[in-house]
DNA sequence: ATTAATGCAAAGACTTTGCACCGGT
DNA sequence: ACCGGTGCAAAGTCTTTGCATTAAT
């Protein structure tokens, strides 16, 4: 990953160019987005709310957790973000949906990994199938066992 | 779909049957449970827990969320129901999981249908994506506007 | 100076739990 | 009769909201 010189501290290029991209959207640019933008840089990324409270409270003490969410339903409103379903009760939040991708699943221990894409899944899809609907996107999640949970003792 | 005369009311055949398998596996056959399996049959059939609380009441009104809850946990870990994660808050719930489907979400009014799944996309992932996980499924969700949807005002 | 963003704490939605009573087997 | 299942209500988890205060522009 590339770095820059950003105000005070050593920030990824990917986050400043998110940040730009939101101040053009008239964002004002507090230190509580700044952090939570942060925190939500980078690949394999797949937070909680409450693990990016967490995370931005060791950059940012006084951030609250309201803003926190706040933030993050934003970034999604935005398409900066996108909210990953998963089997647990809190939702998590990925960077870039731009760079569309899918996710493998552990079913042991819940961890999310990227993949790139497959074959386009929608055009698979034959039109039969379609019962009318006019189709924007497939997500695909693969399931299975990760490597670290296959090498412990198997159940 | 198909019928059968039961001790005292019609119900789908796949009931019974489901019903069967349940005993066969040693659950006691308690009328809240009857309902909520009988609440739980037919295709196209996506609910959240509150939605089975609620048409069970209407069979057996004195049937509590908690036996509903008790109920749908089980029957999703003895694997005769599936889990549906969903971007609204509650889980829904999905009978037949073995008749293996995938869904067709309208982005607009949140409606599930069933669709007959297409090529396997377990054997599309390349093995350079796997990331070393041993693949058992792969859920795939197709996005988009539904017809009916799509014949109101476009937004 | 304006006005949006923040922090707090309370409320809300969904789900789980503890325990006394009930009812299949 | 036994013991698992049920119902109730309280507690728990995750998220949203109202409003006074703070801070970016």
């Amino acid at each position: 990953m590339f770095w820059n010189k950003s105000t005070t501290t050593l920030v990824p290029v990917s986050v400043e160019l998110l940040i730009d991209r939101l101040r053009d959207r008239g964002w004002r640019l507090t230190s509580q987005r700044r952090v939570v933008a942060e925190v939500l840089s980078g690949p394999n990324v797949h937070l909680t709310a409450d693990e990016v409270l967490e995370r931005a409270q060791v950059r940012l003490p006084e951030i609250s957790r309201a803003t926190v969410y706040n933030t993050l339903t934003e970034l999604v409103a935005m398409g900066e973000i996108a909210e990953v379903s998963t089997d647990e009760r809190a939702k998590r939040y990925d960077p870039n949906p731009d760079r569309t991708h899918q996710h493998l699943v552990c079913d042991r221990c819940g961890r999310i990994v990227d993949v790139n894409p497959g074959p386009d899944a929608v055009a698979a899809l034959p039109a039969v199938e379609r019962h009318g609907f006019v189709l924007r996107q497939a997500e695909v999640t693969y399931r299975g066992i990760c490597p670290e949970c296959a090498g412990r003792a198997g159940a």
